[in-house]
RNA sequence: GGCUCGGUAGCGAAGCUGGUUAUCGCGUCGGCCUGUCACGCCGAAGAUCGAGGGUUCGAGCCCCUUCCGAGUCGCCA
């Protein structure tokens, strides 16, 4: 026998008289007296009314708990009181029988099915199966599901071929922490995932295959955040043969707009060619390498008009201030959001404002007041009217910049009209440096990859090596894509030249037996003729994540770990039996509770 | 690992300056109800107030320790 005829979704008045069969779980059942209720059944499709006006089967609906699976075997009907809210609430089935397929033997379930979004999360990661049949739950898991969809159709129509790489694969000894599984073959050695299928891709380009892409599973042993999911996470990643930064920028541009128009919750206000701004510009103005360009607020430099004031940590600070014209906080939310600017940055905010006089008043007002010169030229220069709050960070050059970035964010959400919601807009940060001195080494090091090629290529490293240019000028030709202040993605224009590669490495004080130790596949296919080549690598998780309007990660992702990598409705990570650890030659010194 | 916030019935929350029997909504169970659709009405059950210790005549509330969760910093080439 057919399990059903017909989904919960598609009955309409142009079926009313045809004897149907409907399958699904039975969300709900409104007795309304005497012999009549009402028995909501839903599948995936949507959901459908069956009424019972029958003793035995009322007896029979009302031993069953919510939630079982049933068959409802009967006849369409035009109902008496139509419900214009949902599509199939012009009809009603009228049962001849109801077959029980599923029972749920538990009376009160551990949230209410269609609230589940109010349960505390963990209760909803625990019984994930039934948040997942909300469908405010369901429907982002649908969503992520039309743009990979999408994405893979754009990517093959641009001559991207889809291929697969590795999982199982060797650890690199740069970048996050990896994820090792022991290899039973090989006592005492260990496979790692991939923490990106960054290597591969660039064999691929080394072989020949000129446009590569795939939607990669990326692994990565470091803790969660909000747009962070612990453990692993999938990249649209994609590499391209004799390619420039440009090249990579104008697929993206062609590939992701019409997919946020069609997928996205609000307008796409950013067309092709997307903004471009220079790291350095971006960490000055925005105070963070993900700008949000919805927000109108920037960061001003007021070092020099307060540095002398006896204002800031400590002698010499930077201080950057973030003027907000016609701002209506008051005094106790102002303080509130410093304080929360604070929790974010990890170091503090300062404030004052001008009140509709324009006279400077309120938090450390007393500083710019002191000094009427002072006073002058920090109005001049923020072009300060009157109600018009400022927020000052002030310390090193990281952390005020880091600070002014938060307090952006911030008052952006805070403050009205400094910020358009409902919009994406996208930018591209380009010109990344490629050396930094590390903080806790105090040597250089390699800024992010030492997989970019630097701008300028050899001449550049060889003017640096001859003391020509300061070596921390070089800029690495790598971009980020950010959109809404979310990084989407990372990417370069890769080093392919081995001699380019060592000299990269020399001036870390690294040399040609440490880019062969690190990388010996790359470097020793490189010696055999590579193309140049760029790629970059979306995060699909983050895409999906903007498009749906979720703040969580975990809100787009079937099944999520908690924040600290468990899974705890499989039970993972886990224990597990001493034969598989003898196997593997390994012994547990503190086994697990 | 640091910091911030939270943990009170199956679920979500309230609980004042420490003071009688710990409230409310949803859900569950029972009764009533012949057109509900977030059905309605009446009633009932349901709490080691995360755990342990302390202060006090008296602790959900204050103090200490600890566990768990979320956010954030570190970390994420």
């Amino acid at each position: 026998m057919q399990s059903r005829t017909h989904t919960c979704g598609e009955l309409r008045r142009e079926n009313i008289g045809e004897k149907v069969t409907i399958a699904g779980w039975m969300e709900n059942v409104r007795e309304v007296g005497g012999s009549l209720a009402f028995v909501i059944v839903r599948d995936f499709y949507g959901t459908t009314q069956v009424v019972v006006e029958d003793e035995a089967l009322l007896d029979q609906v009302k031993k069953l708990n919510k939630e079982s699976t049933i068959q409802v075997i009967g006849t369409v009907r035009e109902r008496s009181n139509i419900n214009r809210k949902i599509p199939t609430g012009e009809i009603e089935i009228v049962p001849e029988k109801i077959n029980v397929l599923g029972r749920c033997t538990h009376q009160e379930l551990p949230f209410e099915i269609n609230h589940s979004r109010k349960a505390d999360e963990t209760f909803r990661l625990k019984y994930r199966y039934l948040d997942l049949r909300n469908p405010e739950v369901r429907d982002n898991i649908v969503l992520r599901c039309q743009v990979v969809a999408a994405l893979r159709s754009a990517m093959t129509e641009h001559g991207f071929l889809e291929i697969t790489t590795p999982i199982l694969t060797a650890s690199s000894p740069e970048g996050a922490r990896d994820y090792l599984v022991p290899a039973r073959k090989h006592p005492g050695k260990f496979y790692a995932l991939p923490q990106a299928p960054q290597q591969f891709k660039q064999l691929l380009m080394t072989a020949g295959f000129d446009r590569y892409f795939q939607i990669a599973p990326c692994f990565r042993d470091e803790d969660a955040r909000g747009d962070r999911s612990p453990g692993e996470f999938y990249q649209l990643d994609m590499e391209m043969a004799f390619a420039s930064k440009e090249d990579v920028f104008e697929i993206l541009e062609d590939v992701l707009p019409p997919i946020f128009a069609r997928y996205g919750k609000y307008n796409i206000a950013s067309k092709a060619p997307f903004a471009r701004i220079p790291y350095l510009q971006a960490m000055d103005e925005f105070g963070t390498d993900k700008p949000d360009l919805r927000i109108d607020l920037r960061a001003m430099d007021l070092t020099e008009e307060l540095g002398s004031c006896g204002f800031g940590p400590f002698e010499g600070s930077v201080i950057k201030a973030v003027p907000v014209s016609e701002c209506k906080l008051a005094r106790k939310a102002i303080e509130k959001v410093c304080a929360d600017i604070e929790v974010q940055a990890g170091s503090k905010a300062y404030w004052f404002k001008t009140d509709e006089k324009g006279t400077v008043a309120g938090g450390i007002a007393k500083f710019v007041n002191a000094d009427p010169v002072v006073l002058e030229a920090v109005k001049a220069k923020l072009s300060m009217g009157p109600n018009t709050l400022v927020i000052l960070a002030a310390g090193n050059r990281s952390a005020a910049q880091k600070t002014a970035g938060v307090a952006i964010k911030m008052l952006g959400a805070a403050c009205e009209g400094h910020m358009d919601k409902e919009k994406y807009e996208f930018c591209w940060i380009i010109d990344f440096p490629m050396y930094e001195i590390g903080e806790e080494s105090g040597e250089m090091e390699f800024c992010h990859n030492p997989f970019s090629m630097p701008t300028g290529g050899m001449d550049v490293l060889l003017k640096a090596e001859r003391g020509e240019i300061d070596p921390l000028s070089i800029m690495a030709d790598q971009y980020d894509l950010v959109c809404n202040g979310v990084e989407l993605s990372s990417g370069a224009v890769r080093n392919h030249d081995p001699e380019i590669m060592v000299k990269a490495f020399e001036m870390v004080n690294l040399g040609e037996e440490e880019v062969k130790t690190k990388f010996p596949a790359m470097y020793n296919a490189f010696t055999y003729g590579a193309p140049p080549h760029a790629g970059i690598a979306p995060g699909v998780d983050r895409m999906v994540m903007l498009l749906s309007g979720e703040e969580s990660i975990r809100e787009v992702i079937a099944f999520p770990m908690n924040k600290n990598a468990q899974d705890i409705m499989m039970g993972a990570p886990s224990a597990v039996e001493q034969k598989q650890l003898d196997e593997l030659h390994i012994r547990i010194e503190q086994p697990a509770e």
